[in-house]
DNA sequence: ATCCTTTTTGTCCGTATTTACGATTTCGTA
DNA sequence: TACGAAATCGTAAATACGGACAAAAAGGAT
């Protein structure tokens, strides 16, 4: 127990040997922060293979999702509030109909490796284990 | 697109490079269910690093945080799901006063990598840039 | 007999998050 | 002119989530 820690260990993380006494605030709970809720991570998920329209990200969390479809209002405050903090771009052209893409900002390409180490999980089948989604 | 796809992309994950043609579930989903609300994560980044009890958990729930302390009753209840989840171990010692232990069991330990990935993001600062925690 | 510690649970309540539904904008098309 | 597609926002209802509070068990200490 040293004076400062952070919920990741001491001064030196044992899961990372990393440095982390110039850090405040412990990753998990800002990453909750960040990206917490029913559907960003979900929302770079789909992003992180390229850009996407408002319509196709909104069709395309059906996929391996559990059944329900985001309603518009949801999806259209989700990709504000991931836009306002860096995560994703938005793109809109002038034509009509309307069109506006959506892709992976600086901060959104960051998660890159929280996310690929999320699918190697998922890969094992442990997450559908847990969830007894068999 | 291909027919049978996850969110993490079609059969070959580009993150990765894994087949996932046998994945039903979404793993970010899948993440955010088990781990999802204000504590799960921050209480197996306690439980990383051994052994916890009760008390030790709640109290160590303040480092890092965002200031207010977990109530025991939520404790309780975020301890209870994870151990039916198998993410967490009980053991309970007979002794007054009592005395109980919590540990990473087999599927928590599966989530180390992630949890490392997050806290190698964290290292970075990016966290607190987003959520402007200068 | 009463208090203490540690862990756990029951019940109620307030807030935050999600949803449903509709309105709005824009300009090509029927 | 009326309609349609795509994206977005306003408002109110429904639900989930986190929190307050007190109580219970269990035996040693005062």
């Amino acid at each position: 127990m040293t004076a400062m820690e952070t919920c990741s260990g001491p001064a030196v993380s044992h899961l990372t040997g990393l440095d982390m006494r110039h850090i405040r605030l412990c990753p998990a709970i800002a990453f909750n922060q960040i990206v917490g809720g029913r559907y960003k991570l979900h929302i770079l998920c789909v992003l992180h293979r390229g850009p996407a329209r408002f319509g196709e990200i909104g069709r395309s969390l059906l996929h391996g999702g559990l059944g329900k479809p985001i309603t518009p209002r949801i999806l259209s405050r989700e990709l504000k509030e991931l836009e306002e903090r860096g995560l994703v771009s938005r793109h809109a052209y002038p034509v009509v109909p309307k069109k506006v893409e959506y892709r992976l900002a600086a901060q959104g390409e960051a998660l890159l490796p929280i996310l690929a180490a999320i699918v190697r999980w998922g890969a094992t089948g442990a997450h559908e284990q847990i969830l007894k989604v068999a």
